[in-house]
DNA sequence: TTAGCTGCAAAAGGTTTGCAAATTA
DNA sequence: TAATTTGCAAACCTTTTGCAGCTAA
């Protein structure tokens, strides 16, 4: 399963000119191996269990290329680093502004506000960029 | 009308056991008067301009206390800098993520959506501090 | 008088960049 | 070989912090 991610992710790199170099081979891994949720920091411990010598700005750099290539996007989850996560599954995140707990909600949850945001400003909604805030139900629970 | 904000504003800063200084003041007026998607920096520069020697930290600090008092918010309306508005008037951000333009837009639009995350998840929306991205209604229309 | 603010300078924290050397296709 | 990537170190940019002096109440 997570093979054929990989070779797909790694294919659409090649075919855009780029090459597959020991690193990006390593980081992708990761990220389908992670799948979701990873900061860039994550990645690189995890990279770097394996290839120590792989820089910080390498891992930002191919994350980048991978982002330009709309294989991977990055979300805002709070204040602080970003996250990383490959494109297939269109989801939100929720995220409690209180204790941090990340909830992934299926897109189409937001299709109506998509289309009245559509309908009334002609805004084309794509939410993903940036987690949406609020409390999860334990904490909205307790005031 | 914006003196009654101003005062407002400086009256519950006063009741907070909050002193009222000259810096303070002028930041105050400045995001009064700026109402609404100003960025600290924006904030700093208004300020100075009558008041050169109030530094950025100053800024930062006062603008904390406002957000503690919940009478001023901060949005992260894309990378780099937040912008900071008061707390009346609920409302959205769209920011459209290629040309950059930002729509307000009511709170109520929002309604349906908080409602089924509630019910569907238990997550009580409060979805003001992040931006919701896509494309305004030009960018949308030429690809 | 005294708690609360301020300016300054310096640091933090995440991300980006210039460069020369190394590697891929 | 030519074009891409890489590691490194240093810079960047916004925001935060420690501290000693200042000031509003």
């Amino acid at each position: 399963m997570d093979g054929a991610r990989l070779e797909r992710i790694l294919s659409a790199l090649r075919a855009s000119g780029g090459r597959i170099t020991t690193a990006r081979r390593a980081l992708v891994t990761a990220i389908v191996e992670a799948d979701g949720h990873v900061t860039a920091e994550d990645l690189a411990e995890t990279v770097q269990r394996s290839h120590p010598d792989v820089h910080r700005s390498t891992i930002y750099r191919t994350l980048d290329a991978l982002e330009e290539l709309g294989l991977v996007d990055h979300v805002h989850l709070g204040h602080g680093r970003a996250v990383y996560h490959l494109l297939d599954d269109p989801h939100q995140h929720l995220v409690c502004e209180r204790c941090g707990h990340v909830i992934e909600v299926p897109d189409e949850l937001f299709r109506p506000l998509a289309d009245d945001l559509q309908k009334g400003y002609g805004f084309r909604l794509r939410p993903n960029h940036f987690a949406v805030l609020g409390r999860c139900a334990e904490c909205a629970a307790t005031p």
